[in-house]
DNA sequence: GGCTAAAGTTGACACGTGTAAAATAATCTT
DNA sequence: AAGATTATTTTACACGTGTCAACTTTAGCC
């Protein structure tokens, strides 16, 4: 078959169907605000042709680019991928378009990430933050300029901010209460302080441990490692207790799941075996419900965040703000309750 | 601290600064096309104005846009996420900005971001194609309306295209042909058709044992599960034949590291324990790298698919080839060499 | 068939910036 | 210091499409 001839313009397609421009300009965004006939001329012509609208030039005169910005930190983790992904679907589904930029954990390209975005006039934007306690102002700079919600991990400080995450107070506590009533009251291995959500874990452990009645006793909060090579850090933090005969027998509670995956690691190579069937014995649990729990051995018993509702109620949010256009000002704040999901190793 | 006056034209912007707009434009584009007292005024000028130009008027005149587009198929996996990394970091230090978007294996949706690639005039553009033959002339109009680059899994019918990925003759038959060595011929564990790497490694396993004298037995070909969801392929094909007594004490090689640690699952699960130790016993062996592999129990054996390396070598051969401007017409190929990673399953 | 209201179309201008050529300023010769 | 270069700025037009107001056609009605 020959190739199409290309056309380059709306002013050359004008010409080759025989309908003006503006009226092809209307058909692109909406062909219900054709007439009948007009439609099918262009339809019938498009087929003959091969022409795209400049993405750029439709875009620029506007007044809504149908275009919500993402920023998530790191991609490298499923976590962030399936909130991505339940993301991506929302806003589809809601008729927008999601430019997602990954600021690498690099403040500076999380800056970057957020100029583009206002330069590309997004109708809103959904931010992962990252940990460091100098962006907030990257974040109310985006919050005064846009419809914008912050989602996953909450900087406290930031209050005229919507939100959408898990409750970690509930959560945690749920997981760390499960751990205190089927083995013994359960030592907390941190995880990097890559965000907000690393201390209010902890936090949250030591509350409810409080709360009942027993000594909280968090380990492996000072080393600072690559920051996200989280399963690193668990198996290097326990292979050294448990070289020391330290925690063989306890219950441990990881900041999350790819900790206990690197916690599991260091169990198995001091020939330990976490489970709840041996009673009194070493049990090891975690935080998300990353995808590959249920394939580790043993598999991993943890307290699942709901990605797809996050994602989904990210989206519904900026979407209700982005319709309202500044009437209420009102912020909100949505946590979800995570799920205890028991499996073997605790 | 007061909020700076926004500013949103250059025109604006020149009239506050006292500087030509065409100048304040070049100063944009290039600081040092301007002179030195100039960037003086522009830059003092800025700290006092909030001022972003416009994304889309810039790149709509510009002859290039500094953009390259990469779609990849599937987000949910950590193979593809440290691909697109080392794209994006190559891609940042040769100067372009990367619009990533994810196909969700839906060819459709592929179809849609290759139009919006061409819509948005991007300099080039990178892909890793689902498995789908109908997607080909997709490809076949990228690649002849911009310099483009196939990479990870190729379309055997595709001739004049550039491709970059790793050379699964070579590394399957490398991992082959190690655990033919020290121990019993593999049985293959196939991954569900999502790409053309499937098959291909699935042949490369063939190729090696016949070649070698032993007789090549597949087994997981037939089922058609969710496409993506790998580990619980490997899962319940190996759960089916332990079941059954069947393989108990092979080799079994696993199409992906992700299959594998559903097999690494099933044999857990029917209390076997693979290993190299043990000889006679089960084995299993995995393709990729993936990186959880040192945390699984026991941990995997594989070959390495030099990740970072393709994602560099893919974008260096799209520079090169935006660069020169359709001089030398001739493609590329390059498959990299796979490495092998013996740990403890095999 | 003529009149009116509604639907659809088009001309003219706007959007915010890039760019080549013309004009100006700065620098260098001799 | 005058002329010749060169560096820099500015003028004027271009880019491809959105949008509004004015215009034309169609549909509906008696």
């Amino acid at each position: 078959m020959t190739p199409k001839p290309k056309i380059h313009t709306m002013e050359e397609l004008s010409a080759a169907i025989g309908v003006s421009r503006p009226t092809l300009s209307r058909y692109f965004q909406d062909p219900t605000k054709v007439s009948r006939s007009s439609v099918d001329k262009i339809r019938s012509g498009l087929e003959r042709v091969d022409y795209i609208p400049n993405f750029f030039a439709t875009r620029m005169n506007r007044k809504t680019t149908g275009m919500i910005g993402v920023i998530i930190p790191y991609l490298n983790d499923l976590f962030f991928t399936r909130l991505l992904e339940a993301i991506e679907r929302a806003a589809m589904h809601a008729g927008y378009t999601v430019i997602t930029q990954c600021s690498h954990s690099d403040p500076e390209i999380e800056a970057r990430a957020a100029e583009t975005f206002l330069s590309m006039n997004v109708d809103g934007a959904i931010v992962a933050p990252l940990g460091n306690h100098s962006d907030l102002r990257i974040y109310e700079r985006l919050n005064a300029r846009l419809p914008f919600v912050l989602m996953d991990s909450r900087p406290k400080p930031l209050s005229e901010v919507d939100f959408v995450g898990t409750d970690h107070m509930q959560s945690t506590g749920l997981i760390t209460e499960y751990l205190i009533r089927v083995g013994g009251p359960p030592v907390f291995l941190a995880m990097p302080r890559v965000n907000f959500n690393a201390q209010e874990r902890e936090n949250a452990y030591v509350t409810k441990m409080t709360e009942l009645g027993h000594e909280p006793v968090v380990i492996g909060a000072d080393v600072v490692r690559d920051e996200w090579h989280f399963e690193a850090h668990g198996l290097a933090v326990l292979d050294r207790h448990f070289s020391e005969g330290q925690f063989v027998d306890s219950s441990i509670l990881c900041a999350n799941d790819r900790v206990a995956i690197g916690a599991l690691r260091a169990a198995a190579q001091h020939g330990l075996e976490p489970g709840a069937q041996r009673r009194g014995g070493l049990r090891i649990a975690g935080h998300d419900d990353y995808p590959l729990c249920p394939f580790t051995v043993p598999s991993l018993t943890t307290v699942a965040q709901d990605v797809g509702a996050i994602g989904q109620a990210a989206v519904d949010r900026l979407v209700e703000k982005l319709r309202a256009e500044n009437s209420s000002k009102k912020h909100t704040v949505q946590l979800m309750n995570g799920v205890l999901k028991v499996r073997e190793s605790a």
